[in-house]
DNA sequence: GTGCACCAACATGTCATACAAGTTCGAGAA
DNA sequence: TTCTCGAACTTGTATGACATGTTGGTGCAC
């Protein structure tokens, strides 16, 4: 791939320490600096004490850095074992986009407004860029889908495939994207597929499929629009999503 | 509108202690919920200390509390003055997509790859659903832009068409989005103009401008989709996302 | 009376210490 | 060899103390 402009992280100066900032922010973005650079590549972070030290502030200071990038995601802390790095995913971004949706009283339906042209466009790119790989696990979840017995398996063999798609894109971010989108639009999926059963869905799985073999762009799109806006119309007015994680 | 499914709030359960949950989590959980019900409608959050004897718990708790939420962008802190309640914004999610794109080397390139579909969408949904003060606010913007004169006020001229147009979808989720990439891609559009000049935007904000006046939406969708494709063939590879905020 | 400077009360920031509770891992028993 | 158990380590929570920043009212100068 041709040399690209990138998101980098310039070299990190935020270790010398700032007058009149609180000790807390340099504390934090010393220790996201680090993890975002692959320091604790093991992905053990060291003891609170041993950050104490190294970094000459307090164990409050440490902890409540600790809990910031731990909301952020970064990091995973339990009682007993020491914080442990969390690989990139959509967990954070699902966060701040349910938080939005709660406080603006957004509806599921607007959210799958967002859904539509994102999932149309990955597919438009999928039929361009798909792999023998990803045709097959294309296949193998459409099989899923109409082999499932129960409607956990239905819901993941959806997604399954809808996650393909995204992954074929070649552009992490529409899999991050989606998956944020995925996780909301969970529990509603399952009591759609519950209600109205996997049909309306392996129909459009199957038509996309075939676009895509095939390399219709155009025909892929327009089967993955069709398909999205068949699952808004299926959208159970009563499914809400809860807040608790 | 007509009775839609909504992200709802329910029944805010969560005070009750857990037994096992270490106490910071419900300690969180309660403090999000007041906040996402509406409690501290006034915008301040009461003093640490207070927050203590009404959950009954120590300030160290209250304290890696609040830095989460503070994380989370819902609330502000500041030495001295109480914490404040932040309006929901995209900043967690301009956060969540940023620390994302530095771990997964993801281009800017790929960012506007998402933005693209996401734009032509909200220009279609403009088309049909904007109305005479949007607008209004459409042709302020383009002569703002037309009569900048610093680079900055040319960025945010064209920024604010942006905005305006994600505005009239009546979906302020579509704000959301566009606001959270507008922030990454902030820096790389100031640039841009900064080195092409503003002839290419001008151009593309007439042109959409003209179709959504006309209401035809498959004209405004395709002159915002020459729009974009024309601002990532200008993208300057050498431009770079900050790390710091 | 009006406006300013200043100070007291208050709130948060940071530190130190102590103990509770959970995890890990190796020594020792079966 | 395998299992059990406990010591050492690590994080969770509480408390008290002091530093630093903010707020609002007092009182002086004009």
């Amino acid at each position: 791939m041709a040399t690209v402009p990138r998101v980098t992280q310039p070299d990190s100066l935020s270790s010398l320490p700032v007058k009149g900032e609180p000790l807390l922010n340099s504390t934090v973005n010393t220790l996201r600096d680090r993890i975002m650079n692959g320091a604790y590549s093991d992905g053990m972070l060291p003891p609170q004490g041993t950050l104490c030290e190294e970094l000459g502030v307090s164990r409050s200071v440490v902890r409540e850095a600790m809990r910031q990038l731990q909301s952020l995601r970064l990091i995973e802390v339990s009682q007993g074992a020491p914080a442990r790095v969390l690989p990139p995913g959509s967990a954070a971004m699902a966060d701040s986009l349910h938080h939005f949706m709660c406080r603006t009283d957004a509806s599921l339906t607007q959210l799958a407004e967002i859904r539509l042209p994102l999932e149309v466009e990955i597919t438009g790119f999928a039929a361009e860029r798909i792999n023998a790989e990803g045709l097959l696990r294309l296949h193998i979840a459409v099989r899923r889908l109409t082999e499932a017995k129960t409607v956990e398996e239905q819901s993941d063999a959806d997604l399954e495939f809808h996650r393909v798609l995204a992954e074929s894109t070649g552009n992490p971010i529409f899999v991050f994207l989606l998956d944020a989108l995925a996780e909301l639009l969970r529990e509603s999926r399952r009591r759609t597929i519950g209600r109205v059963g996997i049909s309306p869905a392996l129909a459009g799985h199957l038509a996309i499929l075939q676009a895509i073999e095939k390399r219709d762009v155009k025909a892929a799109r327009a089967a993955m629009g069709e398909h999205i806006r068949c699952a808004i119309r299926d959208l159970d007015p009563s499914n809400v999503i809860p807040s608790n994680r």
